[in-house]
RNA sequence: GCGGAUAUAGCUCAGGGGUAGAGCGCCUGGUUGUGGUCCAGGAGGUCGUGGGUUCAAAGCCCAUUAUCCGCCCCA
């Protein structure tokens, strides 16, 4: 039994799930490179007060969810919960700002921490791709990220997904909007306990996407958030969606999607996987004109989506897309001093030609490395005997169907090119 | 943070107050030049952890930890 174990709601990423990883995080980066968006790297963490002014001091990661501790200088720190707020401190604290109607897109990978109790696709350190398009406030911008991350999904051929967008207007809109649905529910929110009621106080859109089917039933008459949109906002959210469809970009509008995090206006979307039961969101984002003010800067327009590495892979899994394991190019089995000799030439040789080899280091049998080279699903099995090393010949092996030749040793490359 | 379930071999799991089980995997041999098939043999477990009850606990009781499902939250 080994001693220590991962940390609650952390695990390791072992060599057979890596590439799997590396899938999801190679496709983001492509997607971004395609777009035009450059590659920003922040620090895990953070001055706790860039979280509590960016995520809001009510917001539920605030409140429960964040690793902070005092360093030894007695500053408060924490761990990122969240990609955004360390971006746009980096994107002010580096001047990328600075020229006055600048436009800056950029793209992270990141794990965040968030103390919560773990569950599938949820853990206490997770991990995002995300990008951020800063400085525009054309609808345009909006109906760019929505695509960029829908052809994100496409890429790793995820199929059973929804893109579900929504505008949330600006505060005015916003606070008239809640004052309604907590009219509405008011009959329901008399019968809740302190908690509950404190929650939905805090925030009544939250109410709007309870998966508690008797709240479900009293919102099926409720006012619609779009309803209650400033005239630009109005107009804004359809451009935005008349973008989309331009874009032949598959959505539907969904009044019940908001967002956990209080920087959000206007426009807000979610991608939700069909397959991942509770934790069903593969990606959240939206617009967050203020937040670039509220972190110091002169006042910006921004809009960004944050995309989780976990859940891409459990859909991805769930629609058996992920990659076998990593094949091997070629297996040398090599019997008797000279050909292991010869045979280290060889796989000198081919790997300088970019093929993946591997060999024995045990001085093993015939048998016993011909079932090595089955277990590294090789392609091909090199075989290095007496009478190959007599003949200056290699058997060539192939591990599927089990055909084998033997060849000169000075063909080799160009066989197993061929 | 709340509710429910689970924890036995590397993996998937069965069992059950009195000597620890299966399938798969692993090792060895049949085959000192052929893996994935077949046959034979073998290794591997303080039954999650800590306490308690008992002549006896892996089983019963309590606590604890981890994982899974739902709520909450969200990626």
């Amino acid at each position: 039994m080994p001693k220590f174990k991962a940390p609650r709601g952390t695990y390791d990423v072992l060599p057979d799930t890596a590439s799997h990883w590396s899938r999801v995080e190679t496709a983001f980066a492509e997607i971004s490179e395609l777009y035009g968006y450059g590659e920003i790297r922040t620090p895990m963490f953070e001055e706790t007060d860039l979280f509590v002014r960016s995520s809001g001091e009510t917001s539920e990661v605030v409140n429960k969810q964040m690793y902070t501790f005092l360093d030894k200088g007695e500053r408060s720190m924490t761990l990122k919960p969240e990609g955004t707020a360390p971006v746009l401190r980096a994107v002010l604290e580096g001047g990328l700002l600075n020229q006055q109607g600048q436009v800056v897109r950029v793209w992270y990978k990141t794990p965040i921490f968030r103390y919560e109790r773990p569950q599938k696709g949820r853990c206490r350190q997770a991990h995002q791709v995300g990008m951020e398009l800063i400085g525009s406030s054309s609808p345009n911008a909006d109906a760019e990220i929505i695509e960029m991350t829908v052809r994100f999904y496409q890429a790793l051929g995820i199929k059973q997904l929804g893109v579900l967008v929504n505008s949330i207007g600006r505060a005015q809109a916003r606070r008239a909007y809640a004052d309604a649905i907590l009219n509405h529910m008011a009959s329901w929110l008399k019968d809740q306990d302190q908690e509950g009621r404190a929650r939905a106080e805090k925030n009544p859109l939250r109410l709007l996407d309870s998966k508690d089917p008797s709240i479900q039933d009293l919102l099926s008459g409720a006012p619609v958030v779009t309803d209650y949109l400033e005239p630009e906002s109005r107009e804004h959210y359809d451009a935005v969606l008349k973008r989309l469809n331009e874009a032949d970009i598959e959505f539907e509008e969904a009044p019940r999607i908001v967002r956990g995090l209080d920087y959000y206006t206007d426009t807000v979307f979610e991608v939700e996987g069909r397959m991942l039961g509770a934790q069903s969101a593969l990606c959240g984002g939206g617009r967050y004109d203020k937040l670039i003010q509220e972190l110091g800067g002169s006042p910006t327009p921004a809009v960004g989506a944050a995309m989780g590495i976990e859940r891409a892979l459990i859909a991805m899994e769930a629609e058996d897309l992920l990659p076998d394991v990593d094949r091997l190019d070629v297996f040398v089995v090599a019997l008797g001093d000279q050909a292991i000799q010869i045979g280290n030439r060889i796989v000198d040789r081919l790997r300088k030609e970019g093929v993946s080899c591997q060999q024995d280091i045990e001085g093993k049998g015939m048998k016993n490395q011909m079932k090595q080279a089955g277990r590294s699903s090789a392609r091909w099995t090199l075989i290095l005997g007496e009478d190959e090393i007599a003949a200056e010949s290699v058997t060539i092996k192939n591990m599927d169907t089990g055909d084998q030749q033997t060849v000169p040793q000075a063909d080799l490359v160009s066989r197993l090119k061929s």
